[in-house]
DNA sequence: CAGTTGTGCAACTTTTTTGTTGCCAATTGA
DNA sequence: TCAATTGGCAACAAAAAAGTTGCACAACTG
């Protein structure tokens, strides 16, 4: 296999690095709340050209979050459920073990008391 | 406000952005299993160098997820909370209009069997 | 005190990411 | 049929990110 499947960590890191622009997290707050839209129409209000946005679709494909459909003349760009699921599951796993490393760091740092 | 309060958008984007590296990811998992840890000891068995992962280092304590302290001639790297809960939240907004949403379409559909 | 360890800062190089313009193909609809 | 709309592809350019080396300095260790 040319790409022999990335492995859970660096599908992981591309899924967070996808979200972590705000003009993707806009787009994607626009697909929540609505239909699937074609790219003339996610471009607007983005103050950026067509291609610049296409270049941000990509992005977000790349990381499994949208699905890209051809409609006749135009694409219609749609939610993909699960990558954002898989993240959201594993920030839950980090925050839940977190409150276990505070303690641990409180004790820690009694220990040595400067 | 010196630094004027960059938006929710721009913090949240910053967060995933941190996020989005495997090796970031990595020094958090090492920092939620365990104690903290010096930089030193972060970089073992990163293949980066020192200055290297001092860089990372810098792009999460930007996006609030680490705090640095200096103690004696080591700096701890300890874990920070807060903005990861944030993130947390954030995805779980999202993933629940996006369930409200397909169930939408689902009734729309089978209220039109055509 | 002398040597080792752990860091920080700065300069520089290499890659990636962002974004643009230009051009051409397909679809729509008057 | 013709003009306008919607997009894909490619070549560039500019900016940001990722990593390195070199060097200075403070803090432990024997």
């Amino acid at each position: 296999m040319p790409t022999p499947t990335p492995d859970a960590d660096a599908r992981r890191a591309a899924i967070f690095a996808a979200l972590g622009d705000e003009t993707r997290l806009g787009v994607l707050e626009r697909l929540v709340s609505g239909e699937a839209q074609s790219i003339a129409r996610l471009t607007e209000g983005t103050g950026l050209t067509r291609q610049g946005l296409t270049k941000h679709l990509d992005v977000l494909a790349g990381a499994g979050l949208i699905r890209r459909v051809r409609a006749g003349r135009e694409t219609l760009v749609a939610l993909e459920p699960a990558p954002l699921a898989a993240a959201q599951g594993w920030l839950a796993r980090i925050s839940a073990e977190w409150d276990d490393a505070l303690g641990r760091l409180k004790s820690f740092l009694e220990d040595k008391p400067h």
